[in-house]
DNA sequence: GGCCAACAATTGCGATCACAATGCAAGGCC
DNA sequence: GGCCTTGCATTGTGATCGCAATTGTTGGCC
């Protein structure tokens, strides 16, 4: 990392600080950083292979986003414990944008969008019936945010990104105590009808249903002992 | 800045980058800064009498709570524009999250907490009469923040906070178009009532129809030329 | 006089260093 | 032997420096 890293145009190599924001962003979603156990910046740089300052500023981001929690006395960052409380209102605000944002989508649903949802969908079974956890969290992730992004609608668009860097963690919960095979059952088929009719209630209703019946799975494993 | 910083604890000196984290805060939360205009890391840490590195790390912040933005080209920073479809996303937004947790504060609020609300209450009047906009707009603020403390819910809380600071700068564009009377019917012995009477559904609505109140002046200010 | 190229100033990013505070563990004292 | 204290390693924070890229300006050329 002393490397002099050969200057390139901005556009199409993204800065170091964003690399590493999405290096922990991915470890976060699929869950492979345990909630409750402490990180630290140089750690962090170290295992990324580079110096300190930016992933001091990719942490800031993710503790901005809550994705991490900063102890207020110690000033030493770990994951956010995994209470009832913070599923519960990760839950409910969930809830509320993400059907939003299928709704939104609906009208502006495209063939090129539809065949796109078709391959991913595939890739989210393929994951499933191998078991592979972590291919299926980020296939599935892609398949419910190129939905929302086809909304047009950045704020709230945002707003969701955060909700799932900081459910990532509670899902592989879910997949340690009930297993890949737990979660088989989603409304991506019946949510890929509604876009294709350009329905947006009926894509409201299946993405509020695939949530509900997700989140409610990551309850149960929550309470079972989380 | 090269002061030595006497020792002093933690919890009660909070670090440089904190203050100034809520210096910029301040300044969008009551508009004083306009959208637009661009500003540079440097610019502020002179302004704020500190290095460029803690204004560094609050732009973090501020950008991940997309209160900053940054144009991808340049990297240079301002304000987010002021679009109507912006707008009508925070709106929507707020009017799910906001009431929500006037809601849940409503079991929750005890004498102190209704002594306190009428207490900035009363500021806010004052500020109203004296057309004072700063005044007005953080006592306003501070009210609605004071009940939704009480609702425990730290997730939602944020959010709301994070929305706050993206809707500054349109508020303070009502009061440039409308002028400070503009606002001056709020909901809020309306919904110190409901929360006095433990009312959660009566502290929902009352903060609801405050909400919408507002965001609909926002609507015909920015409409109006934004 | 107008346009373009070269120069200088500014800006964001990353690295390195210094420092205070904390965490941890070994060693001494009762 | 158990507890406290002392010492060392680690951590987050802030400052300063260097680099590359962009911007704004000035000078020269046609």
């Amino acid at each position: 990392m002393s490397e002099p890293r050969s200057r390139r145009a901005l556009a199409d190599n993204p800065a170091v600080h964003d690399q590493v924001y999405e290096a922990i962003r991915q470890a976060l979603i699929t869950g492979r950083i345990a909630p409750g156990v402490g990180v630290s910046l140089r750690s962090l740089a170290a295992e990324l292979g580079v110096s300190p300052m930016p992933v001091r500023d990719a942490v800031r981001r993710l503790v901005a986003e809550r994705a991490l929690a900063i102890n207020p006395a110690n000033k030493r960052l770990s994951v956010p414990s995994l209470t009832a409380a913070r599923l519960e209102q990760l839950s409910q605000a969930r809830l509320w944008i993400e059907p939003e944002l299928a709704a939104r989508a609906a009208p502006r649903a495209d063939a090129a969008l539809i065949k796109l949802l078709q391959t991913i969908d595939a890739e989210v079974d393929t994951a499933l019936t191998l078991g592979d956890v972590d291919r299926y969290m980020t296939a599935n992730h892609r398949f419910h945010f190129a939905i929302y992004e086809r909304a047009e609608a950045d704020v709230l668009l945002s707003m969701a990104g955060g909700l799932w860097l900081q459910i990532g963690p509670f899902m592989r919960v879910v997949f340690g105590r009930v297993g890949a095979d737990g979660l088989v059952a989603d409304r991506h088929a019946e949510a890929l009808g509604a876009l294709k009719a350009g329905d947006a209630e009926g894509a409201r209703r299946a993405i509020a249903a695939d949530l509900s019946e997700g989140m409610d799975k990551m309850r149960v494993a929550v309470e079972a002992g989380g």
